[in-house]
DNA sequence: GTTGAACTTAACGTTAACGTAAATGCTACA
DNA sequence: TGTAGCATTTACGTTAACGTTAAGTTCAAC
């Protein structure tokens, strides 16, 4: 089984052009393997990793941030040394993530008290 | 009172460069009043749309999504019929910033999950 | 009243993240 | 087996969001 995708397949899925795609290999966010001919061929990781490029991107993550989180969740890190030295980073990257839904939740309040205001004074107009 | 600021305080008070306030303005974002000799002058009013400026780029907002959010803070709607599209308006972006919010939280579990299994690995090789 | 720091506009430069075009090679199928 | 529709690399183009001169004006302090 193991399926695989062509650059035009997982494309589409995505909603992304091929271009996109290979862009990511251009600077290293993902390496898909060739064939004998050197068409590019995308296995079940390289699709989540992209998934994890898309989904970092609409969280404002630039691709470079995106690249270190994607070696966070690729390489497992073996070794004491290393282990210690990805759950600190890990743990880094967690405490940023969580100060920006603290900080959208915090939009997210003001956007809301905005919006009761204005419901507010509708109100007001429409029992008049 | 009403205090007012140079564009060279406000920058270092939000550590950008005094041309990315002008930039804002350039595109629309802002509009400090002049004085005589043609200097800018910011207010209360500024800062706040300044903060708000930073904020959702903070969040993967472009200034374009932002400007639309500006106008929505800006302009208070009278009239019933305004009133009623902008808080349709205010409600949809309010749905925006939800979602992100929820997906970013979806992220942070997929991390601790991960980081939790890094730290199982580390305690197994203490241990022994 | 001069001097240096801060202001102004104008305009060209830069970087990230792709878009687009050209020239060429592979692959599937009628 | 030919050809339509995929793939490939190379390379230049584009847009957003500023950075960076340059050349001149104004303010603040002495």
């Amino acid at each position: 089984m193991t399926a695989t995708y062509t650059i035009s397949e997982l494309a589409s899925t995505y909603g992304v052009s091929t271009r996109t795609i290979r862009y990511y290999e251009e600077i290293g966010l993902i390496k898909p393997e060739r064939n004998a001919s050197g068409h590019r061929y995308f296995t079940k990781k390289e699709k989540t990793q992209l998934q994890l490029i898309f989904r970092g991107k609409k969280y404002g993550f630039h691709l470079e941030e995106i690249k270190e989180m994607i070696r966070l969740f690729d390489e497992d890190p073996t070794g004491r040394e290393q282990l210690k030295r990805t759950i600190e980073y890990g743990e880094g990257k967690i405490s940023e993530v969580t100060k920006r839904i603290e900080e959208l939740q915090a939009m997210k309040d003001e956007m809301n008290h905005l919006m009761n205001e204005f419901q507010k004074e509708l109100n007001q107009l429409e029992e008049e």
